[in-house]
DNA sequence: GCATACTATACAACTATACAACTTCTATCG
DNA sequence: CGATAGAAGTTGTATAGTTGTATAGTATGC
């Protein structure tokens, strides 16, 4: 009679060591080779036992790399508001970013129409990750013509904020023209970046943010990790 | 097995990307490391999809300089009569040439039976690669007979145009007389002039141009970059 | 017999790190 | 001014480690 199956007592076992503070947030786990060895048990057995644990959300796997404790999971509340910063502060999360892209290149069809300048128009294309307490949030996609801002991605590279790049281009203001909004399911690499289950629902959100001219200045995309927002 | 890896994702967002006009014929992609740290995962994960992308024949990597992005298919008309300048021309590309070897010395013997002159009889050998947008598209050998063209390797120090040298050395029509076509594998130095992958295939011609009175003028072999070019 | 829990083995996919080979740029020297 | 040497940057290759998945086998209890 299996009243506590091996791989439960070990998730168990697991799990205080996490509560306990003996795996800090953030931290790897050992090899599932090591605990397979410390618990003296098949190697699947104590998968089953990461398997939980990862249902759970308590850790995140990453292949390859290792097992990694998370930061609990909480939603956020995404308002009206346009800049991102101020929406999470209100929250009392602490905002961060972290570019992966950035890129001047020729614009793609869709992004000449929506800056409303020729197709082809040399863009800078900025990419990267918005997270709250240290915990994805976000996905953006930010386009925006390089004639306009010529110093963007140096100032870009100093502080990661697309406002103040876009200030000290000369646009103090800028409001958003249009939004459009859909779900859509995450493809592999944005599960990655969203640490995500490949497949999941995330929503979609395409702007165009305008000066106070009324001219296009930024075509924006931003992807939400469905799970962890709520948008009002 | 994850229904589609990241490889392949990421594959097909840089294919995407080349095919929207965001990365141009002839430029150079962003580097591994840079690639990697967009998408998020391990060097050799990109490596895998860049040669997925150089499979296609989409890239071309470059050891040390980068990974390049190959020219689409250009359409190569062959008939009776070929002047490469026009055949480009006509296609919208803006077509080049450069010479790498202008020499007279005496004939082989295939030259010599192509051009109907005895064997070691002092010819002209032009070799150089021909460009579209600037792109390589194929290396060329030309071998023509010198007593016929007195001045044409002065004449081809001027402008690099086969056809404008014959002419001022009174051959002002010719047309092809015959035409072989073989398939080959780019050797090293071939690979490298033309930005192919080594072993890449390479579309190799040899054609006799002959003058109004049926005189051989001319004995050209052309080795095309078998993916840059649909021959008609 | 049959389902459950676990074991055993193998391979695929991705990460991490290091170094070699090659290109490109730049500064220095003559 | 030109040539050379060196540094920095980029792709190529190798090795080892880690998680993901598939298949098959062995007890055990019902």
């Amino acid at each position: 009679m299996t009243r506590s199956p091996i791989w439960k007592a070990i998730a168990d076992a697991l799990a205080s060591d996490i509560a306990g503070g003996q795996y800090p947030t953030g931290s790897k786990l050992p090899t599932e080779a090591d605990l397979s060895a410390r618990f003296g048990v098949n190697r699947h057995t104590v998968r089953h036992a990461l398997s939980d644990l990862a249902a759970q959300g308590l850790v995140v796997p990453r292949r390859g790399a290792g097992v990694f404790v998370t930061a609990p999971a909480t939603e956020y509340r995404i308002g009206r508001r346009v800049r991102f910063n101020q929406n999470i502060a209100a929250t009392g999360q602490v905002p961060s970013r972290h570019l992966s892209r950035l890129e001047t290149c020729p614009a793609t069809l869709p992004e000449a129409e929506g800056l409303q300048v020729p197709a082809g128009t040399l863009v800078h294309v900025v990419e990267g990750l918005s997270l709250a307490d240290g915990q994805p949030l976000a996905l953006f996609r930010s386009v925006l013509p390089a004639t306009r801002f010529p110093s963007l991605l140096d100032d870009l590279a100093r502080t990661p904020s697309i406002t103040a790049a876009m200030a000290s281009g000369g646009v103090a203001d800028y409001t958003r023209a249009s939004t459009r909004l859909t779900a859509r399911r995450a493809d592999p690499v944005q599960a990655l970046h969203l640490r995500l289950a490949e497949g999941a629902a995330i929503l979609r959100t395409v702007a165009v943010n305008v000066d106070s001219a009324g001219v296009p200045v930024e075509y924006g995309t931003t992807w939400f990790a469905g799970d962890r927002v709520t948008l009002t």
